[in-house]
DNA sequence: CGATAATATATCGGTATCCGATATAATGTT
DNA sequence: AACATTATATCGGATACCGATATATTATCG
């Protein structure tokens, strides 16, 4: 009763942020423009020092989930060379990211400070 | 073959760093003292400003996982009172708090620089 | 020109995790 | 006595991750 929300608009939350983190990770990456997946995938990749990587088996079934959930739409390339599904933000999916950009940095940041807390203990 | 891994010492990795969030909130929040599960739960909660909440069908199975896998180690008050079970750090357990921290901190970084990016982006 | 690597997308199935629901029981509160 | 809180436990559904596998085009190199 407390959680109306629609099937493709589930939102992160501190528990489920980790399983979202790869979501808003494609968005982010499509800030700026469209991309096609395994632009995507080198985009973040390179964006993160490398600390994030997509594999395949994660990263198509994610964009399937993302258009169909709306947060993203995807449309063919038809010109020539190897045909590429180039996706962009969607409103909502705009929305979400800056949406939410806000919340996970505050989760991330309470991460750090536990983290760094137990780091500055004594022993 | 690359991944001589004994069960139970699964480590954390920029993309396993998700599934394996809560495990580490429970090693810094043993970190100072033992503690029972209960009081974890409410100790993770006040550090980090409510953000993360462990439901009881994610802390136990949690408990015991990393028992098993020698992180930490259990052991029944036998005083008065409700029974608990109290945790404490393995030498295991302290190692891979102090060794992931850096690491999952760095990926921490990688994450907030990659949505700061997004947030800074003219439109 | 033939072989190989890189680009590019797709799906399946095993496995692990999260979490709501449910159960149990002792203690504190009113 | 009734109820809330503390405290632990387990089960099952849903979901996500990822290795493996498949397919096809383009680029590179000998």
């Amino acid at each position: 009763m407390s959680k109306p929300d629609p099937p493709g608009d589930q939102e992160f939350d501190a528990q489920g942020f980790a399983r979202g983190i790869h979501e808003l990770l494609v968005l982010a990456a499509l800030r700026e423009e469209p991309r096609h997946g395994y632009q995507i995938a080198l985009d973040v990749e390179a964006h993160s020092n490398g600390v994030f990587r997509f594999r395949h088996g994660t990263l198509y079934p994610l964009l399937h989930r993302m258009e169909a959930n709306g947060l993203i739409q995807g449309c063919w390339s038809s010109g020539a060379g190897r045909r590429k599904k180039v996706y962009s933000l969607t409103d909502i999916g705009r929305r979400h990211l800056s949406g939410e950009t806000d919340r996970v940095q505050e989760i991330l940041s309470g991460l750090m400070r536990m983290l760094r807390r137990a780091r500055e203990l004594p022993a």
